[in-house]
DNA sequence: ACATTTTAATTGACCCATCAACCATATTGT
DNA sequence: ACAATATGGTTGATGGGTCAATTAAAATGT
């Protein structure tokens, strides 16, 4: 493929625009999730997966993997794997299920809900902090269109 | 951590607004790369992170590892390895830079190019799709959005 | 000129994430 | 009641992605 500059702008302006919505949104997903990362450690020292599993639980009080999988969207062998460690840890607490002998019910521990509480506000800190720059109208306008890209992405 | 209809209305109310803008966009980027990997994997039978590299290639003509690793803010170990695999196979072409020993010219090979030929309009397709249920005026605000939550995840 | 500091690239270690295979238990249809 | 099917959960394989350490070659300062 040799270049001549004509290609090579004719590339230019073809190939951003390729990556534009996608992978932009790529890069700003990886810088915040190294962010979120970064402040969880310092703050509980507990990862993105971790809190999130944590955040879920605490909202339900009582749940399933299961139930995790289907509201939150994550997969079951990711959460399998991650609340083996955070029972191992003592974090989360489980029961078995009377009603279905195949599932465990969880629930945050007393030191799972002393994690959540302590971290909670600084979680909400920093999403407060991401939305100071946006207004009302941009955050709407925002959410409406990751609705639209969701919808399709399934297709 | 018992459960009252009134902590988890308290907890419904502020727990989605914890996880709204990252946990919404991270659910909506695993989409699209889902979406993405299907698309190329049966057009070309490559990957994501390949075609991103053959694209980047592709556009610049000629280049070298630690140039696309700054342009594209793709890590250099990523990259190395996937540039080990993508020269293996024939895609990617190399020769020695004379001015600097320590590094290798990159670019796409015959086979490479022909890939990016038919890859290419696959993905701008693509991109049309994704846009066309957006309006100018959505796309600009998302654009806007994205470099301020950009700028705010560096803090 | 030579020691110091940068830079290009590779490699190893590690965790995240997805997918498929699998086992155990529940549910459903007949 | 029992066979077929669906669901809850675990595990293995694989690839993506980050970080730190290392090696080699340039560039820089004195």
């Amino acid at each position: 493929m040799p270049q001549t500059a004509q290609d090579t702008q004719t590339n230019v302006d073809t190939l951003p625009l390729h990556q534009f919505l996608t992978y932009r949104l790529s890069r700003v997903q990886a810088k915040l999730n190294a962010q979120a990362t970064r402040i969880l450690r310092e703050a509980s020292g507990i990862t993105l997966t971790q809190w999130r599993i944590i955040a879920l639980v605490g909202a339900a009080g009582e749940t399933r993997l299961s139930q995790l999988a289907r509201e939150a969207a994550l997969d079951k062998g990711l959460l399998s794997r991650n609340l083996k460690g955070l029972i191992e840890d003592g974090v989360i607490a489980t029961r078995p299920d009377e009603s279905d002998h195949r599932a465990q019910v969880l629930s945050l521990s007393a030191k799972g809900a002393e994690i959540f509480e302590r971290t909670l506000p600084v979680s909400r800190e920093r999403q407060r902090k991401l939305r100071a720059g946006l207004t009302e109208e941009e955050l709407r306008v925002f959410r409406r269109v990751l609705d639209k890209l969701e919808i399709a992405a399934e297709e």
